[in-house]
DNA sequence: AATAGATTTTACATGGATTTAACAAAAGAG
DNA sequence: CTCTTTTGTTAAATCCATGTAAAATCTATT
């Protein structure tokens, strides 16, 4: 979902519609006000934020973005009439993800949402690939070479885990918190016959797993020795 | 480390002066060619990419870059004269972070650069350095010269110890105690050994490990006696 | 309660990692 | 220079983390 700010109607509108044209969610707010409200009930992947607007104007409301743990996270690109390089200067320095000149193309507009969204997404994806090996978090569907695999809940989590930590190695223990919770007495071998499992059903793609000896495991794309 | 590809050297010499001066080390590349040669023995934590380049241009150039695993996760902003739309557009779909069009100003080109960076190095983890050797915790990875070296975990965690206390002598009780745990009978001769095989392994970094008689090791970049 | 499937535990073999042991080489002390 | 101490080096001995199979236990579904 993409938030627009932006008090003209026109141009506000014209936003909305080829944003959702391209398949996104969007939705229009008029002002300050109407955007904040909604911010407390949902929260958007990007934000579009005329400099601009009546009552509070876009520099506030970008800094009371960044200022809360809840909000900060989520980027924003900044819009506005005037083109001067100063203006740019403090909307990028105060946070901003990037920054559009009215008068601006549809097209152009799309494309910096979606780099943005490129750029901020790569760290909480829904679908993560790997190599050849896809995962559909929401789903919990994964595929190799385009060819279903079955895993079952644990394998599932086990999996999601090193998808999302690529490269870095998991201990055990790291693991076990995470996906048994916390606390587990010493002596398992839990996590092996897992990984086990793991790398049996994953085929080819399960050389991906490697272990590190004394420490834990670790997933990447493969390279030659 | 920013690099710069672009062939008009007034300009690329005013970008890396700018760059230089704000604290950020920058280097400039007349072309793709120079451009790539230094980009195998570096990697540079965002790059400035000219369209207009003698030789292969710069969405060539972007799209090498996206396609190596090495190089993808590298920020590009995309510099270029012609300020049509449908530029931008190529230019940010091909996997861009950004883009500017010149003439613009060393401000806001400073402020470009610091946004994708704060995005960017969100994600990065925590790497230590001394001279050409790498060593990357989380991974439980190293690199010499940028050529991976395999440890085994007590070799890891003896350098780990040498990285964190540069230039401090380590006594061989202090290293028994803090990689193996407390207490530890009298002789034995196994940091020593270890030591051996870390040196063997780092190669030319190894160097860098000198041993102080009577005391212990110390870790620290080389310099002439 | 019975069944099937998932998950965990147990047990053991294996091979790489670590340590020990033994000796060679180097550095200081006198 | 000789003796002593400390460190370097090598190879063998030991250890112990991991892979693996199979049994035991748990969970959900009928």
């Amino acid at each position: 979902m993409i938030y627009c700010v932006e008090d003209d109607s026109n141009i506000r509108e014209l936003v909305v519609y080829t944003l959702e044209s391209t398949g996104m969610k969007a939705c229009g707010f008029e002002d300050g006000k109407a955007f904040m409200e909604a911010l407390a009930f949902e929260t958007p992947s990007l934000i579009l934020l005329d400099i601009m607007l009546p009552g509070e104007d876009g520099l506030e409301l970008l800094h009371k973005l960044k200022a809360s743990a809840k909000t900060k996270e989520i980027p924003v690109i900044m819009v506005t009439a005037k083109g001067g390089e100063y203006d740019k200067v403090i909307g990028l320095d105060g946070g901003a993800d990037d920054y559009v000149t009215k008068p601006f193309g549809m097209m152009e507009l799309v494309s910096r949402v979606k780099a943005v969204l490129r750029r901020t997404e790569k760290t909480k994806d829904p679908i993560v690939q790997v190599g050849d090996l896809k995962l559909d978090i929401k789903k919990h569907e994964v595929t190799v070479h385009h060819t279903p695999v079955l895993l079952t809940l644990k394998e599932f989590e086990l999996l999601e885990q090193f998808v999302r930590n690529q490269n870095i190695v998991l201990t055990r223990d790291r693991l076990l918190e995470k996906i048994w919770g916390y606390d587990f007495d010493g002596e398992t071998r839990t996590v092996d016959v897992h990984v086990r499992t793991l790398r049996q059903k994953l085929g080819s793609a399960g050389e991906m797993i490697e272990t590190v000896r004394g420490v834990g495991y670790r997933m990447g794309e493969k390279h030659e020795s």
